[in-house]
RNA sequence: GGUCGUUUAGCUCAGCUGGUCCAGAGCGUUCGCCUCACACGCGAAAGGUCGCAGGUUCAAAUCCCGCAACGACCA
């Protein structure tokens, strides 16, 4: 059956019939085997947890759009999908399930409570990886993976127990940073800091046995009950004869040492600092200076615990309310100041995070991260755009010791034992502990009951992906021979450190390799306002719901065309009506090419030539047009700009490049002047070669276009070729640059063709001419050379000016009623019964200001001899060209004035 | 506080190694068109002292210095 046409393009259907055809035919599965030039990209695994959001529209079209072109450059590619166990979301999400039971994870135990979380991981984890076929992602969905899958499970416990070994995982009684909400670990970079108004509270700390008072200023009188020192600077000469004496801590009536540390600023609040070593990270430090013992008054949940007597199993918020209220009553407070400063905030929950003094598991980072500096440093990997190796430098160069551990239950497993004599070890199973432990075989063995950061696993991604490890030994596969280093990271840039800095490390630290060539950082998405989108500022619609109305496509190439490498998106969403505007950009360019298939369809329908196959040009390049000659020059120097911009990363160039050759070149110019080569066409030879000369175009646009549209572009290459389904276009090579096409002198003569177009169509609108009146014309040239050219021109004159008579001559005279103007020292003259003359001198009189403007710049410019003398030979001659036409104009629209 | 980035038309942004740029596009606005591919369209037009101030240069939106505003990251 013949696929036709509809008048607007119906994007929805055509999307899911073709995802569905893709998944069948199961075209974009990729082999390790292969002898073409690997392309790799390890998509960055989505929360298992998550759903879709701009972010990933972007990012995952971005990938798309280079393993498609890769691929229609003949690569192997293979694009690695999956997803990550997201340890506290997840882990969170089922608790709240449970909750509704009225149930506890503790009342499950931790190995039901794991079944359930299994369960719902089965049930829900792969919505998004589902929601992403929607956007038309060709990765190898063979290869997805999951970071809790045995084969990565087993890599991530061999790693841990090398890195135990070598001593670079080690535990450590630290501060560190605790959710309160998930009661676990985080690490430093899980912290996010934002401003907050606060008080600044100057508390009375009394003198033993005086009347006197020392003036401490906090912002967290909670934790007076953890106070262990009063803190002055060591040169602060009001306080240094205090320091040795001790001061009673309020409320809690223990006394305790003014000491000296330079942490003291003595310009900040009262210069004297309470210091509590268990509840603040540099308070710890000055503790373990001044050998103070860590006492902790809270509990994991942030509540007051036993040491704050009255004040035990408040929360950490209103026990300062009450406290404060204490403090009052007892007239303990001097005074009380706004103060705004920084706290940190945990990235999942959302709350405060507490410091916490813990036994916790650390990777030693230091001697990771310089070899994984310098692979940046040198180029070996490089970031795009560039200024991300600065951020990456300062922080690698500042790294700390990475805490991995997490009270959890969801996740790995810390794969260390203890035995009961308190020595421990990392192990891939007990009995393997106990020899490494030299215990007999009966030996009682705990394994930690801790887990491990998911990033712990994310970071070995481009390992686990490639299955090093799968089964705890194999070192070398055929993917990581094929596929490793990948060659594209796409990622958002605030996982930098999370992600990108620390699969550098352990590729290189196991592989000695490096993970990827290139790191792309995306933009971030805001709304009107400049606020990043997010689900829980409520600002984003559903990208499903965007995708439903507009098309995939139109998402798509929305989002590359407004997304500058290096800078954020700023696009107007209602999400009331769940839309965002701009996606019209897309949807009308798609309906756009849509029509302009039509158009050549229906031509080609109009014309059948017997014997005469589609789609073969028996065209010599010297038979072709003017205009047929511009598209193919057009058209090669776009497949230039297309490559140089692949190779840039610069996605938003390669979609401003198609759009304004597809829309501007080829639909408003060459299509236009194609209709009029058919309908003057004396011979159905001609018509076919035209029409395969232009499928043979639109092959090419759709190529171009294929890795940003692929819906649409696979669609129409379906109808004009009449394929079956289980061919694709995004198995077709891309089309291959043809310098010599590129001609800059067909180019600049067909531009003076569109300047007289133009400057036609400008003064028939600015003289009311009815759009479909057609109009006797006269061009009057300077020279033969001219007048032959834009004869050559007359068809095309005459259809797309919209003109009745047409004559083109020498010096021609201007004939009587009719409006004139001058472009390039061309005359044009429009006959017409009524001339507006007040209107015509307006019109004329602009025109010929604005030429003295420029002729007077011109004229400066080259009487002055420096200008003359120093610019180069080119400037300076165009310069004089320039000015000579300009003059030559000006004397013509002079003449014209004077003769109305 | 430090580092980096941004500032060009009402809005969102191009403008790459300084000159072919009297500064461009899309949206919006105004005018005219349902012209037989497309009104998700066609044609035309209005709209900008390129954040401010200095400098380098024959020549600056573009390079350099300073300032301001906004943003990001780090502390």
């Amino acid at each position: 059956m013949k696929k036709e046409f509809q008048k607007v393009y119906e994007a929805q259907e055509i999307e899911n019939k073709w995802y569905g055809t893709w998944q069948e035919t199961n075209i974009f599965k990729s082999d390790s085997k292969s002898k073409k030039e690997a392309y790799s990209i390890l998509m960055p695994p989505p929360n298992v947890t998550g759903i879709l959001h701009f972010g990933h529209v972007l990012n995952i079209t971005l990938q798309d759009l280079y393993i498609r072109w890769k691929r229609m450059n003949g690569f192997e590619v293979c694009w690695f999908p999956g997803t990550d166990h997201a340890g506290i979301a997840t882990q969170t999400k089922v608790e709240a399930e449970l909750q509704k039971e009225k149930l506890s994870k503790n009342d499950l135990g931790r190995e039901k409570f794991l079944e359930k979380v299994w369960d719902w991981k089965n049930k829900y984890g792969s919505t998004i990886l589902k929601q992403m076929r929607h956007l038309g992602v060709s990765c190898d969905w063979d290869r997805t993976l999951f970071t809790m899958d045995e084969s990565a499970s087993n890599a991530v416990r061999e790693v841990f127990i090398r890195l135990f070994d070598e001593g670079l995982i080690y535990k450590g009684k630290r501060i560190i940073n605790w959710s309160p909400l998930a009661q676990t670990a985080l690490s430093d970079e899980e912290v996010e800091f934002k401003e907050v108004k606060e008080h600044l509270y100057t508390l009375r700390y009394y003198f033993e046995n005086s009347e006197d008072y020392l003036k401490v200023a906090t912002v967290r009188p909670e934790t007076i009950f953890g106070d262990l020192a009063v803190a002055v600077n060591p040169d602060d000469i009001r306080f240094k004869h205090l320091v040795g004496k001790k001061v009673i801590v309020p409320l809690a009536n223990r006394a305790i040492p003014i000491i000296a540390d330079s942490y003291a600023d003595p310009k900040f609040g009262t210069g004297c600092v309470k210091i509590t070593p268990a509840h603040d990270i540099n308070d710890f430090e000055v503790g373990k200076r001044h050998n103070l013992e860590i006492l902790n008054s809270f509990n994991p949940d942030a509540t007051l615990n036993e040491l704050a007597g009255d004040f035990k199993g408040l929360e950490r918020f209103k026990a300062r309310k009450e406290i404060l209220k204490k403090l009052k009553e007892k007239e303990l407070i001097e005074k009380i100041e706004d103060y705004t400063h920084n706290v940190g905030f945990s990235q999942r929950g959302g709350e405060a995070v507490e410091p916490f003094v813990s036994s916790q598991w650390f990777v030693d980072m230091k001697s990771l991260a310089k070899p994984a500096l310098e692979l940046v440093r040198e180029g070996k990997i490089k970031f795009h755009p560039a200024h991300f190796t600065k951020i990456y430098e300062h922080w690698m160069e500042n790294i700390r010791d990475w805490c991995i551990s997490r009270q959890l239950w969801w996740g790995h497993r810390i794969p260390v034992y203890y035995a009961e004599n308190g020595d421990f070890t990392a192990a891939n199973s007990e009995e393997e502990a106990r020899k490494k432990l030299g215990l007999d075989q009966n030996a009682k063995l705990e394994q930690d009951p801790d887990v491990l950061d998911t990033w712990f696993s994310s970071w070995l991604w481009p390992l686990t992906t490639m299955r090093w490890l799968y089964d705890g030994k194999t070192e070398n596969t055929d993917d990581l021979a094929k596929f490793l280093p990948t060659d594209l990271l796409v990622t958002a840039p605030d996982i930098i450190f999370f992600w990108v800095a620390r699969m550098i490390m352990v590729t290189h630290k196991f592989k000695n390799e490096i993970p990827f060539k290139n790191v792309y950082f995306t933009s971030i998405i805001r709304d009107g306002k400049g606020q990043k989108l997010s689900k829980s500022l409520g600002n984003s619609p559903d990208p499903i719901n965007i995708i439903d109305k507009y098309g995939a496509d139109a998402v798509r190439f929305t989002i590359i065309f407004l997304a500058p490498l290096g800078q954020d998106i700023r696009m107007d969403v209602n999400v009331a009506e769940q839309d965002i505007p701009s996606m019209e950009i897309g949807r009308n360019f798609a309906n756009k090419i849509w029509n302009a298939a039509r158009l050549v369809q229906m031509k080609s329908d109009s014309i059948q030539v017997a014997g005469e196959k589609k789609g073969e040009s028996i065209f010599d390049y010297s038979q072709l047009s003017l205009a047929d000659k511009w598209i193919l020059s057009r058209l090669h120097s776009t497949i230039r700009s297309v490559n140089h911009s692949f190779e840039n990363f610069r996605v938003d160039e390669y979609s401003k490049t198609l759009y304004d050759f597809i829309w501007r070149d080829f639909c408003d110019w060459w299509l236009e002047i194609f209709k009029i080569q058919l309908a003057e066409s004396e011979s159905d030879l001609y018509s076919q070669s035209l029409i395969s000369f232009a499928l043979n175009l639109f092959d090419s646009i759709l190529k171009l276009l294929h890795p940003a549209m692929p819906f649409i572009t696979e669609e129409i290459y379906h109808i004009f070729n009449s394929l079956p389904d289980e061919k694709s276009i995004s198995m077709e090579k891309a089309p291959l640059l043809n310098a010599e096409y590129i001609n800059s002198e067909i180019e600049q003569k067909f531009e003076l063709f569109q300047m007289l177009i133009d400057e036609i169509r400008s003064v028939r609108a600015n003289s009311n001419i009815a759009a479909n009146q057609k109009i006797p014309l006269t061009i009057s040239c300077k020279n033969t050379e001219q007048s032959e050219f834009f004869n050559s021109q007359s068809k095309n004159i005459q259809y797309l000016a919209k003109s009745s008579e047409l004559l083109i001559g020498i010096e021609i005279e201007k004939p009587a009623n009719s409006l004139s103007s001058v472009v390039r020292e061309l005359e044009i003259f429009i006959q017409q019964d009524a001339v507006d003359l007040e209107k015509e001198q307006q019109r004329l009189k602009k025109e010929i200001e604005r030429l003295e403007r420029n002729i007077s710049t011109s004229e400066g410019k080259l009487s002055n001899e420096s200008f003359v003398a120093k610019a180069p030979e080119k400037v300076i001659s165009y310069e004089r060209e320039k000015l000579a036409s300009m003059k030559e104009s000006l004397a013509k629209l002079k003449q014209m004035f004077s003769n109305l």
